[in-house]
DNA sequence: TTTACTCAATGACTTCCTCC
DNA sequence: GGAGGAAGTCATTGAGTAAA
C-alpha cells in the first residue's frame, strides 16, 4: 500500500500524518501545484487523478493510496463574517463531486480588532456555510465535514479582550506544529478520528465500496448531525435567502432573461434550450468591481443552496446566472444592468491572458525537454488547468454571465 | 549568481451601505 | 445612530523570469 500526502503547506501534512494512523504507513510527502496558469513548470506533472480535483481549485492537502484520492482537507483562520467562508466553497464541491470526501477547517468565530484596537470583538462564523455543505452531501452522498478551528471563543465568547490567545485572532495553534490548529483541542481530536475511520473503512472494503459506506458511518453521521444542529442553533430558524450570498440573488421567470439576452441575438440565432427549459433563473447580482474572490465560491455555493437537484451542473431546477452591475427591472428588457464598475473586457481579457499560457502553436523544435509533457497534457485538456481559477469556476457553475455590455451563456 | 519585478492566490483589514 | 453585512483595498507569499 503505498500512502501519498499532496499538500501546499508542508507543515500541515505533517501535523495531519503525525496525528492520524497516517503515521504508521510511511506516506511520502509531494507538492501540491495549483494550477498550469499558476506554476507551468510543474502541473503537468500532477497525476491525472490529482489533477481532476484541482480542476476548480485547490485544496491545502489530498490524500492518496495506491493512485486514489482518499479525501481533502482545506483549513482557514479567516473571519467567516458575511460570504468569506464559503470563498473556498468552490474547491469543497470539486473534491465531493469527484467522491472524494472533503474535511473543511474553519473558526466558529475569530477576533477582529478595529480602530486601533479601540472595538474589540469576535466575528462568528455565517452558519449558511452548514446548510451548503448539507447540501452537497445530499445530492453526492459523499461526507463534507466542517470542523472549528479551535478557540477562545466558547470561553470567552462575551469578553474578547480577555482571551488568552487574542494576539492570533482568539485562535488556538499546535505546540508542535505551530502554524496548525491546536490538535490537542476536542473538534481536532474529533476530526482525526473521522480521518482514520475513512482509512480503516478504505482499508477493510476498498476505495470504492467504502465511498458507497461514508454516509452510514456512526462516527460520521454524528458529525453531519452535530452541524445540522450547529446549523439550526446559529440561524435561529432563519431562511437560507436571509443569508450572505442568497441576499445577493433573485429568482426571476426565464423569460425575462430571454428578453435581457435578445439584445445579443442578431441573424436569426435563437438561444438555445438548456437555458429555456428552467421555467425559472436565480440571479446572483454582483453591483462589483470584476474580481475573484469571494465571488466564485459564493456562486458554487448558491448553485448547491438553491439550484441543483442531480451530479452535474446540468440538472438544476433553475438556471444559475452571475450578472455583474447595477440590476434594474424593466418591461420590455426584462432587466437592466447598469453602472460602469465591472465590464465584459474584464472577463475578456483573463481569458485572453489565459491564452498566452497555451503551447499549443508553438513548433516542436521550439519546446524545450520539461515543455514536452506539458504541451502533450494541453493536447489533451486544451486550456482546462491553464486559466486563472476565477475564470475557470465561473464557466463552470454558471449558465449565463451577465455584464453592463455584453453577456455569455450556454447553448445546451 | 543575484536582484528586481511580475503574476496568481490567499487572507486581513477598512470602508461603505442598508436596515432597524 | 449603530450594527452588521457587502464590497473594496492592501499585504503577504511563492514561483517564475528578465536584467544587472
Amino acid at each position: 500500500m503505498t500512502v501519498t500526502i499532496w499538500y501546499s503547506t508542508d507543515e500541515f501534512a505533517h501535523f495531519i500524518a503525525a496525528n492520524t494512523s497516517l503515521r504508521t504507513s510511511s506516506p511520502a510527502f509531494k507538492k501540491l501545484y495549483e494550477s498550469d496558469a499558476s506554476n507551468s513548470k510543474n502541473f503537468h506533472a500532477l497525476p491525472d487523478h490529482i489533477k481532476k480535483i484541482l480542476y476548480l481549485d485547490s485544496p491545502d492537502l489530498i490524500v492518496e493510496i495506491d493512485s486514489e484520492p482518499i479525501f481533502s482537507i482545506e483549513v482557514s483562520t479567516e473571519a467567516g463574517t458575511g460570504h468569506n467562508a464559503f470563498q473556498r466553497f468552490a474547491r469543497l464541491a470539486a473534491s465531493v463531486e469527484n467522491g472524494v470526501p472533503a474535511f473543511y477547517i474553519y473558526p466558529e468565530a475569530s477576533i477582529v480588532e478595529r480602530n486601533g484596537g479601540a472595538s474589540v470583538r469576535w466575528d462568528a462564523i455565517n452558519p449558511l456555510i452548514f446548510h451548503a455543505m448539507e447540501q452537497v452531501m445530499q445530492v453526492h452522498s459523499i461526507p463534507a465535514l466542517l470542523y472549528f478551528f479551535p478557540s477562545d471563543y466558547r470561553s470567552y465568547g462575551a469578553n474578547p479582550k480577555k482571551a488568552p490567545n487574542r494576539p492570533r485572532k482568539g485562535l488556538k495553534h499546535d505546540v508542535v506544529y505551530p502554524a496548525c490548529p491546536d490538535g490537542a483541542d476536542a473538534e481536532m481530536t474529533d476530526m482525526f478520528t473521522a480521518i482514520d475511520q475513512i482509512l480503516s473503512l478504505v482499508g477493510h472494503h476498498g476505495v470504492v465500496r467504502a465511498r458507497s459506506r461514508l454516509l452510514q458511518d456512526l462516527i460520521i453521521r454524528q458529525r453531519r448531525t452535530y452541524m445540522q444542529a450547529e446549523y439550526a442553533a446559529k440561524a435561529g430558524g432563519q431562511s437560507p435567502n436571509t443569508m450572505s450570498p442568497m441576499t445577493s440573488t433573485k429568482r426571476v421567470q426565464t423569460s425575462e432573461l430571454l428578453k435581457h439576452l435578445s439584445a445579443y441575438c442578431k441573424d436569426g440565432y435563437r438561444i438555445g434550450n438548456l437555458l429555456r427549459s428552467r421555467e425559472e433563473t436565480i440571479i446572483y447580482s454582483v453591483n462589483a468591481k470584476y474580481r475573484g474572490d469571494p465571488y466564485p465560491g459564493s456562486l458554487a455555493a448558491i448553485d448547491y443552496i438553491g439550484c441543483r437537484q442531480g451530479m452535474t451542473f446540468e440538472e438544476r431546477k433553475y438556471n444559475l446566472v452571475l450578472a455583474w452591475g447595477e440590476y434594474e427591472e424593466h418591461p420590455q428588457k426584462g432587466f437592466l444592468l447598469g453602472g460602469r464598475k465591472a465590464t465584459v473586457k474584464d472577463f475578456i481579457r483573463e481569458v485572453k491572458a489565459s491564452e498566452s499560457r497555451n503551447i499549443l502553436g508553438r513548433r516542436f523544435s521550439s519546446l524545450s525537454s520539461w515543455e514536452i509533457p506539458r504541451y502533450y497534457m494541453q493536447v489533451r485538456y486544451g486550456s482546462t488547468f491553464s486559466k486563472n481559477k476565477q475564470v475557470r469556476i465561473y464557466a463552470y457553475f454558471a449558465d449565463a454571465m451577465l455584464f453592463p455590455d455584453g453577456a455569455l451563456w450556454r447553448d445546451g
